[in-house]
DNA sequence: TCAGATGAGTTAACACCGTTAACCACCGAC
DNA sequence: GTCGGTGGTTAACGGTGTTAACTCATCTGA
């Protein structure tokens, strides 16, 4: 007889390989072309046990951007502990933001809603998320102690500034190159950190 | 026997109405609730009767896309003959971009393919915006007359500011009431505008 | 006036979608 | 040996975009 611990561990490579063939045939096909057949079909299961794991197609999609949440914060935090400086720890932070919608943009289109990716749980209710915006007010908080108001505006205005770009630099990466693109990102957000003094 | 005007008119009609059923649902429902059996009911015809007057979808909702830009180039063009001061332009020019995205949501979602809506279509092929993209450099040339690729750069920043602004404001409204957003937005543009100088 | 063409609109179908109910076969326990 | 649960299946429901085939009225030309 299985051990307990086997069950669930075999579970948890089932549920893994869910998530990681619906981000895999999203990476090739978009989200448009994610269907729960279409993943059960790839981990050589029937439609219904997806549903085992998931109750529906959108907690799916919610666990996929509460990863990416994570991992944004995970880098964040290496961030933290690799430099002391507050402005440095901000432009270091944008980069991996940009590094992060490079090179896993389906990710972070499921994250904010993007190009086909439909998510209903609303982003700000997320727990995962929350942390990241903590995370980044703090260091904005260390950077100038300001009310919390102010450090929200902030934090609103840096978050802005480089989700605007990402996102646009990804709709137009057949005309304007991504190279070029990141060139302006990455001197707009120094400037965003050094006007922040 | 009905003219051939009659008829064409007719034709516009019925055809506007699917555009704007569309709209419709989309503003009441959202994109994902907008399907062709829908817009077929809503205008009292079966489904096929849609695909007379556009192929496909997606090339319904390229159209309005388009006509989303179309709109936005004629207030432009509105704000160009109303100031002169090239400065004054392109704040106005920034407010009605955020107007335009509160009051019609959904066309603003159609047109960078948010929250559902899903437009095959690459958007920097389309005419209209590309019309709006030559509208908005000519004012910052008009501005700082520098070579065409620092103006390209100029642009793809102003555009990144204002929609970057605007997409997070849109996503966080539960959290944070837009007009707070509108307000923040203000200076934003404002100061971009300004730092041009 | 009557046959034929035209065209607007329909129904029915195909293949897919998310989701759920019903079922089946196996495996450990008593 | 029979029972219950567990892991998995098939089949179905109502919906989607899209297309083929059909109907039927109206207009055209002889």
């Amino acid at each position: 007889m299985q051990t307990i611990e086997r069950k669930v561990r075999s579970r948890e490579q089932t549920r893994s390989g869910i998530i990681s063939t619906a981000k895999a045939i999203a990476s090739q096909e978009g989200w448009q072309a994610v269907s729960i057949r279409k993943i059960a079909d790839a981990i050589d299961y029937s439609a219904p046990v997806v549903y085992e794991y998931f109750d529906s197609k959108d907690v799916l999609l919610d666990e996929i951007r509460n990863e990416g949440f994570r991992y944004l914060y995970k880098e964040y935090d290496r961030i933290l502990k690799l430099y002391r400086d507050p402005e440095k720890r901000l432009y270091e932070i944008s980069l991996i933001q940009w590094d992060f919608a490079r090179q896993q943009p389906e990710i972070y289109q499921v994250m904010y809603n993007l190009d086909g990716a439909y998510c209903t749980m609303p982003v700000y209710q997320s727990e995962a998320m929350q942390a990241v915006s903590r995370i980044v007010e703090e260091i904005i908080f260390s950077f100038i102690p300001k009310a919390k108001e102010s450090i929200k505006r902030l934090y609103f205005q840096w978050w802005s500034a480089s989700h605007g770009m990402i996102m646009l630099s990804m709709l137009l990466k057949d005309e304007q190159p991504l190279d070029q693109s990141e060139q302006i990102y990455r001197e707009t957000m120094r400037r965003f950190v050094r006007d922040l003094r």
